[in-house]
DNA sequence: TATACCGGTATACTTTAGGTAACTGGTTAC
DNA sequence: GTAACCAGTTACCTAAAGTATACCGGTATA
């Protein structure tokens, strides 16, 4: 679940920042979060749609994340009026911020891959 | 991942780039592991010291996490021969890259934090 | 002699993340 | 009428992450 956001100890920056840090952490962590979110890039989808992209994952735990992504207000949920009903989903404006971390995430995970695939001959 | 990116590519592209982004994850993921680099950040620090500088820790949990730490080459150990023994703990050149990924991680965390805590008034 | 610091281990326990599989209520196509 | 698609939910289970507590050999302090 959606570790709790506490307020900020009073015993300094230093531990607002790591606060901060985990905050964000929070929302990218688990399993799924990241793959979801990438599917969600090029436009909205729904949900079997989804669960068709991101390999692997069962309806019980794209519900779950799509869920808390809701809840964080980085993915909106629409529910068309159709019979039967469709459902979309995709990333609002907000979810869209999380750019910039995750390409300094893949950035320097990419370099750690080649590192560590290095050494390994 | 990004919009830089081209959307005409192969799943095996967004799959690597997934990769990445997961390997960079792993490495920062965990309850302990920003902060253990955290307390790294502005220089050597002894096994004690981070223990009592990184609340909550348990010496188990904090031997274990450095120990990943060390076999991704984010941290040194050094064993310095003195009677009793001091063990000194530090951030690897290598590892002092990740400030960028921390940096944009602390920054998107400190927005979302705002925005969280504006919208419960 | 007792106490506390150092850098950890060992053992046992609880909590959480995630997986499996079955099922819901509705709709459409064969 | 039965099979399949949609958008999920429910109950149960396992493995991994994390916690609690005690302990180790060695040294230093009172």
């Amino acid at each position: 679940m959606t570790r709790k956001i506490e307020p900020a100890k009073s015993f300094g920056q230093c531990t607002s920042q790591l606060m901060a840090i985990n905050d964000a952490l929070d929302i990218l962590r688990g399993k799924w979060k990241i793959q979801i979110i990438g599917s969600l890039i090029f436009g909205k989808k729904r949900f079997k749609e989804m669960q068709r992209e991101v390999n692997g994952i069962t309806s019980r735990m794209l519900s779950k994340e799509l869920k808390e992504l809701e809840i964080n207000e980085l993915v909106l949920r629409t529910v068309h009026d159709t019979i039967p009903v469709s459902v979309q989903y995709e990333l609002t404006e907000y979810g869209k911020t999380l750019d910039h971390v995750i390409e300094e995430l893949h950035a320097w995970g990419v370099k750690h891959r080649k590192r560590i695939i290095r050494k390994r001959g």
